[in-house]
Parts: structure tokens; C-alpha cells; sequence
DNA sequence: AGTACGTCCTGATCGC
DNA sequence: TGCGATCAGGACGTAC
């Protein structure tokens, strides 16, 4: 699923692909149900005509400030990848794959494609972006993203650690995967109550989700060019196996695979604890 | 307030 | 071979 890397691979790429300067001058929503604000028709209204001044991460949301025949006061563009979003420009003739259900036309005779399997994704057009987004913790790379600040989300949490890491409240851009791999990097139990993690842990567990993001960028940093026109979904290998029957890489047991809250949840019962 | 579960979606995969 | 059932999960609404 794209989470905090692959959203923020995906911002890298629109901005080396020469988004920010291009004109919108029309816009084609395949699934009305994406367009969450305004109504289908003021969002297309609102895009048309609208020069991207710059694009931005918040969490999992990209945001494309948008600017008004030279003026750089504009709504803001949101949009939410969801699970199999994934976005890409291309050239007006080139044929639009079968999973594209929005096209944004630009004006250079290219299109920003928006291809969204199971139609999970969102999009939104505000004057303020904070009026639609839920509430966001600082970005993990920032460094209002504190051990502090963490630590007290997780007081009084009885809930299973892995529950509360996907609250992106607590870290925004964290989903299912990155997740994961996280807790088994700092040899955590997803199923521990989160209130009951020592300062230790706690610790190594920001530092791990930190390094997994990290490796991630970095990975995509060095092949860029390469995934495209097929967006990645993840690291390309992921330290703990998300296969049935899967090993764990430390001590070659055999990786359990259990649902917390509905999430499938992979994990080392021996050397996570 | 905190916790848990149902809902939205469809391509891929599984089992008979 | 074919077809129905099952699975995948981010965010949100609802219930307790």
C-alpha cells in the first residue's frame, strides 16, 4: 500500500516529471464517490485553470497548492492514494491503462493519471487544506516528532501497539506494512498493549520505524526512474516474510500470521516479545 | 474517551 | 475448465 514512502517517492517523481509550473485545463473524475469536497462539478471547476505552485506531503496526502492566472492565491488540490492508488504523468496520446479512473488534463499535452484499483482513494479541492484533514502527527522525519511526544501517545493505550502506530495521529504516514516491519526490527510483539512498552522500547521502536522509512526513500532515491510506469508498493524485499510459511531471517522459525484489528499482521512470536 | 467492528471496492487467488 | 467464495486493507462511521 503506499504509505509515508512510496506518497512521498510519489512526490519526488511529480516534481522530476516537471508538475509544479503546469496548468490544469480540465480534469476527467472517472468514480464520482472519490471526489469528496466539494461537489464533483465546483471540483472540476475549481482545478480548471489552476497553476501548480508547489507539491507537498502531509502524512499519506499529497497536496498541490494551486495558483490562479498568476496569482499564486488558489485552493489547494488534496489527494489520498487509499490502498492501490498511484500516479503518474504521461502523454495525452499515450493509452490509458484500465486502472486509471481519473485523468487531470495539463497544459503541455500531458495528463496527471490517477489509476485506483479498488477506488479507495480520495480526492479534494480546499481553500484550506486544514479544513479536510484529520488530525496529522508532526512528520516522522521532523523533529517535532519527538521520543517524548510518542511516548505520550502511548500512555493509557491498552490497545495492541500495532493499532495505535497505524493512528496517524500518533505516526502520520505509518500503514500496515512499514508497521510490521518496524516491530519486528525493534523485536516487539504487534499484540503488546501499547501503555505497557518500556522507555527502551519505545526508543528502539521510533528509531526502527525511522530507519524502515528511510531505507524505503533511499531505495527509491537510487531507482526512480526505474518503477515507473508501475508505482511500487513497498520495499522491494521487507525483512520480515509476509508469506505464508514464511522464516524469520534471526532465528529461522516459523512467522505467524494473525489479524490485529482486521490487519493482516506478520511476526516472530519467538524473537518478538 | 478508548476500543472494536462494519463498510466501501475489485483484481487476484483458491477450492470444488 | 469454470465459477463462486474469499482475501487484501486506509480511513471513517457507528456502537458499546
Amino acid at each position: 500500500m503506499p504509505e509515508l514512502p512510496e506518497v512521498e517517492n510519489t512526490r519526488r517523481y511529480l516534481i522530476e516529471a516537471g508538475l509544479p509550473g503546469r496548468t490544469f485545463t480540465g480534469a476527467d473524475v472517472g468514480w464520482a464517490k472519490t471526489v469528496k469536497k466539494p461537489s464533483l462539478e465546483d471540483f472540476v471547476l475549481g482545478l480548471t485553470g489552476g497553476t501548480v505552485q508547489e507539491v507537498t506531503r502531509r502524512g499519506k496526502y499529497l497536496l498541490f497548492k494551486l495558483g490562479h492566472q498568476g496569482s499564486d492565491t488558489g485552493p489547494t488540490l488534496v489527494i489520498h492514494l487509499g490502498m492501490t492508488g498511484g500516479l503518474r504523468i504521461q502523454p495525452a496520446k499515450q493509452p490509458v491503462h484500465s486502472m486509471v479512473r481519473h485523468r487531470f488534463f495539463l497544459d503541455d499535452e500531458t495528463e496527471l493519471r490517477f489509476q485506483d484499483g479498488r477506488k479507495f482513494g480520495k480526492l479534494w479541492l480546499a481553500d484550506n487544506p486544514n479544513d479536510i484533514l484529520p488530525p496529522l502527527s508532526p512528520d516522522p522525519f521532523s523533529e517535532e516528532f519527538t521520543l517524548k511526544s510518542f511516548r505520550d501517545h502511548l500512555k493509557g493505550r491498552s490497545a495492541p501497539i500495532k493499532a495505535v502506530l497505524l493512528e496517524q495521529s500518533i505516526v502520520s504516514g505509518m500503514g500496515n506494512l512499514y508497521a510490521d516491519e518496524s516491530l519486528f526490527l525493534a523485536g516487539i510483539s504487534p499484540v503488546r498493549p501499547a501503555s505497557k512498552l518500556t522507555v527502551k522500547e519505545a526508543t528502539r521502536l521510533k528509531d526502527c520505524m525511522i530507519f524502515a522509512f528511510t531505507s524505503a526513500l533511499e531505495q527509491y532515491d537510487r531507482s526512480r526512474s526505474e518503477q515507473w510506469p508501475d508505482p511500487p508498493m513497498g520495499l522491494s524485499s521487507w525483512s520480515i516474510p509476509r508469506e505464508k510459511n514464511g522464516l524469520c531471517p534471526n532465528c529461522g522459525g516459523p512467522i505467524s500470521i494473525i489479524r490485529v484489528r482486521a490487519r493482516g499482521t506478520c511476526f516472530c512470536p519467538k524473537c518478538q516479545r
